[in-house]
RNA sequence: GUGGCUGUAGCUCAGUUGGUUAGAGCACGAGAUUGUGAUUCUCGGGGUCGCGGGUUCGAGUCCCGUCAGCCACCCCA
């Protein structure tokens, strides 16, 4: 027996159904909040990837060469080079803001683990052409619109934000070199797993002095992790000060007007891996810490240009369908397979049954295949018992809305299956008294 | 890529110090009660015990390798 690839997935049908109940949460929340869905090639150059990343990013991608051929190319490990890519080459007829959202397969070439494979679903959403806090805002609405969408609140998840210039100035007045000043988001992003010994020790490694470095844990212990809360007016009044650069109050200000205090923290030690971010950065994590990070983005106003287009700022964020479904699973919120298929409208409206009689079998196919012509979703039973119970059992399993019962080749008992109540009809009447009013 | 733990039916798991033809529940299928959604009973299909070697008269059980899953590192676009 062959095996699926490491790190892949196998979805039999109600696997499917339970990625398509998370997708259509997504999609339809896309929506709602103004995002066009776009898409582009499952694979590109990898000339692509490495022109953001680094050549560090070939190991983790799955890259190949067309036999014979000189290019090489590499499945999309993410949606963002691509979409900068379509952005810079209409940039100037696109309109102001452009809110774009994606919903597609990715490929990394990782060890997998718990929360993480070789390929899963990725929904991303991006406001390219807005460098407003409002855009900040809206964008981590969306996410939350998601997140609520499919049944989780401010008590399952928390939305950890920050600003890297807010944690830039503070590594700056700490005395870090402004060369190195992307180890140092690196080295705050460390925070959390370590202890304060070693997290002062490493900041010594990039430059700090260990006065510095101490004083810059006292000051994530009080904010960040599990510390982090909503700031504080004066924090907020004094980030707003006049005579310097307000970089909290306005986000902040924003979340609030989008209704998202009770979802958003402030967490300085959030600074994200990616070097491409600029401004806004934020973590979506389950409330007590479990599993890996739900969903990460921020704002990255380089980018676009880094890829042939005009200086355009842009934020967006990415959401993979593994952490989520976990974290779902966890809290119980994931509906049962009948339920998900319910909600995905895979109900049927009719289950045709016979009352065992040569006529009424004779007459099933005929049946079911005029409910369908009428657009109807119609099955029969493929059981051999004539016991009616259990082909009614059948119908209630399989949450059919009717089960028509045909007692010859004109007539029917039409049983519905929410109220119970059952009555007879004429099989040329069916469609018409099946069909949703 | 490095290290640790684990692999028995579709799922959850039994399987004695190595000993005949590897079991149960659920799920799936068929039948019984001659027509109404949670019942009961009977029967059935399904496993090269992850895969390959080795030790042994004999391996699901012990040893080695390999693959896969999980966990930590790494990375997290």
């Amino acid at each position: 027996m062959f095996q699926a690839p490491t790190g892949t997935r196998d979805f039999y049908p109600a696997e499917l159904n339970r990625l398509r109940y998370v997708q259509d949460a997504w999609r339809r929340t896309s929506i709602n909040h103004g995002f066009e869905e776009i898409d582009g090639p499952t694979f590109e150059h990898l000339d692509l990837y490495t022109v953001k990343s680094g050549d560090g990013i070939v190991s983790e991608l799955f890259s190949f060469e067309r036999f014979g051929g000189e290019k090489t190319f590499a499945l999309r490990p993410e949606f963002t080079p691509t979409l900068a890519r379509m952005y810079a080459s209409r940039a100037a007829s696109l309109p102001k803001p452009t809110k774009w959202f994606w919903m597609q397969n990715c490929y990394r070439a990782e060890r997998p683990q718990r929360g993480r494979l070789r390929e899963f679903s990725q929904w991303n959403c991006d406001i390219i052409g807005d460098d407003s806090a409002q855009a900040d805002a809206e964008c981590i609405a969306c996410c939350v619109g998601a997140l609520e969408e499919i049944g989780l609140s401010p008590n399952d998840v928390r939305i950890r934000v920050n600003n890297r210039r807010y944690v830039q100035n503070m590594l700056r007045s700490a005395g870090l070199d402004e060369t190195v000043m992307d180890r140092g988001l690196s080295w705050l992003d460390t925070y959390h797993k370590l202890e304060t010994d070693a997290f002062v020790k490493n900041g010594q490694a990039i430059g700090l002095d260990s006065d510095q470095a101490y004083k810059i844990s006292v000051t994530l212990a009080a904010l960040a992790g599990p510390n982090s809360k909503w700031p504080s007016d004066s924090m907020l009044a004094s980030d707003a000060a006049p005579g310097r650069e307000p970089i909290y109050e306005p986000l902040f200000k924003a979340l609030a007007a989008h209704g998202l205090r009770e979802w958003c923290v402030l967490d300085p030690s959030i600074a994200r891996g990616l070097a491409y971010y600029t401004g806004m950065v934020f973590e979506v994590h389950e409330a007590s810490g479990a599993e890996r990070a739900i969903a990460g983005g921020g704002r990255y106003d380089k980018l676009i240009e880094m890829f042939g287009g005009p200086p355009t700022p842009a934020v967006g964020f990415g959401m993979g369908d593994v952490v989520l479904s976990l974290v779902l699973a966890d809290k119980g919120l994931m509906p049962k397979d009948e339920e998900v298929a319910a909600r995905l409208g895979l109900n049927p409206d009719a289950l045709v049954i016979s009352n065992g009689t040569p006529e009424a079998d004779g007459a099933v196919a005929g049946v079911v295949a005029e409910l369908r012509r009428a657009g109807l979703h119609a099955r029969r039973s493929y059981k051999t018992t004539k016991n009616i119970g259990k082909l009614i059992q059948d119908a209630a399993k399989m949450r059919a809305r009717y089960c028509v019962i045909l007692e010859s080749a004109e007539s029917a008992t039409v049983k519905d299956m929410g109220t119970q109540g059952q009555e007879g009809c004429g099989v040329a009447e069916l469609a018409g008294r099946i069909a949703r009013r």
